[in-house]
DNA sequence: CGAATTTGACCTGCGC
DNA sequence: GCGCAGGTCAAATTCG
């Protein structure tokens, strides 16, 4: 697939400037009017501006947002263009796309292939699910109820932390019973298994390992969905040891529905918070006044460079786009 | 002392 | 059938 990436331009060349950026009153921006991307900056009450300013960053923002929609519709032309020489390419050689039925572990790529190749709309019987393997699995999973396991909703989430933070915690607002702890063949950090303390009533169980290219980004993959509520969504957002920074959240469940709709959500966030609380533009008093200019600068930075944020945002991207069409 | 974590052993599925 | 690797169990250990 390498001879393809050549016809999409991955680089968003997002313009992340954020000694521009710190300005009051642009509590949310939204690309394409949606709400897969959005950053949001922290007003400053402190900091008064004129409305002339105001207006050049109104305009700036503006000039941006175009530039992204112009990026976006570029890459769904760029997109169509290579489905359709995937689907011509799988037409022409039906047989050797089919994977083998009996192929039902996977590995942690060939389960983002399949999420990314689901979410690009791209039809079942050209990865592991097909019609007939299901069928086989529906047989196996009346012996084997761990097989229930597998069509349960998967999603990933992408967390950074501190480089010599060595603790395989993830604070998502929920608590976890860590039951296990590996050393996989492809990863040379270990790979720690969690199962929700509710558990049996609560099945949920996730996944949490360093990631190969960058080993301050945690990847959290979580199986199943939570029947209760969080537990302790103020230690996840606001706790002392609230050290890390969400950098997305990719939901994997269309993977095996492919006409459910993806789902994919990308919340940036430069401090962890709860999704309620973004939706309230008010500071809240326990809230720093405003976000350090360095923190905010080592965080752009930080992102642009980082591939995993890159390859996220990407799968995304293309999960909305094939959502799209 | 009870709960949580660690860690080696064991189980299961897949590839050869 | 065998070996390998991922996933889970459960006894031992640690922690509050």
């Amino acid at each position: 697939m390498d001879k393809y990436s050549s016809w999409i331009n991955t680089s968003l060349d997002l313009n992340i400037n954020p000694s521009s950026r710190v300005h009051e009153e642009v509590p949310k921006k939204e690309v394409q009017g949606n709400n897969f991307f959005a950053l949001e900056w922290k007003s400053s009450p402190a900091k008064k501006e004129s409305s002339g300013d105001l207006e050049e960053e109104l305009k700036r923002v503006s000039a941006e947002n175009k530039k992204l929609n112009e990026m976006l519709s570029e890459m769904c032309d760029n997109y169509n263009t290579l489905r359709s020489h995937l689907m011509e390419y799988m037409r022409k050689n039906p047989e050797k796309d089919e994977i083998s039925p009996s192929k039902k572990r996977k590995s942690e790529s060939s389960n983002n292939n399949n999420n990314n190749n689901n979410n690009s709309g791209i039809p079942m019987g050209a990865n592991g699910n097909s019609d007939s393997s299901s069928t086989d699995e529906e047989e196996d999973s009346s012996k084997k109820p761990r097989q229930e396991i597998i069509k349960a909703k998967i999603s990933k989430l992408f967390v950074r932390t501190e480089a010599n933070d060595t603790s395989l915690i993830v604070k998502d607002g929920y608590q976890w019973r860590k039951y296990g702890q590996k050393v996989t063949r492809d990863n040379p950090c270990p790979r720690a298994y969690f199962k929700c303390s509710f558990a049996p009533t609560c099945p949920v169980k996730k996944k949490v390992q360093r990631s190969v290219e960058d080993q301050s980004v945690l990847v959290a993959t979580y199986e199943g969905e939570h029947n209760h509520s969080q537990s302790s969504q103020i230690e996840a957002t606001s706790g002392p040891n609230a050290r890390s920074v969400t950098l997305g959240v990719v939901p994997c469940s269309s993977s095996l529905r492919p006409n459910s709709p993806p789902k994919v959500t990308l919340d940036i966030m430069t401090k962890p918070k709860s999704l309620t609380e973004s939706e309230n533009p008010k500071p809240k008093l326990d809230s720093p006044p405003e976000v350090p200019q360095v923190f905010v600068e080592q965080m752009a930075t930080s992102l642009t460079k980082d591939p995993n944020f890159r390859a996220a945002l990407l799968a995304a991207i293309s999960g909305r786009m094939s959502h799209k069409n």
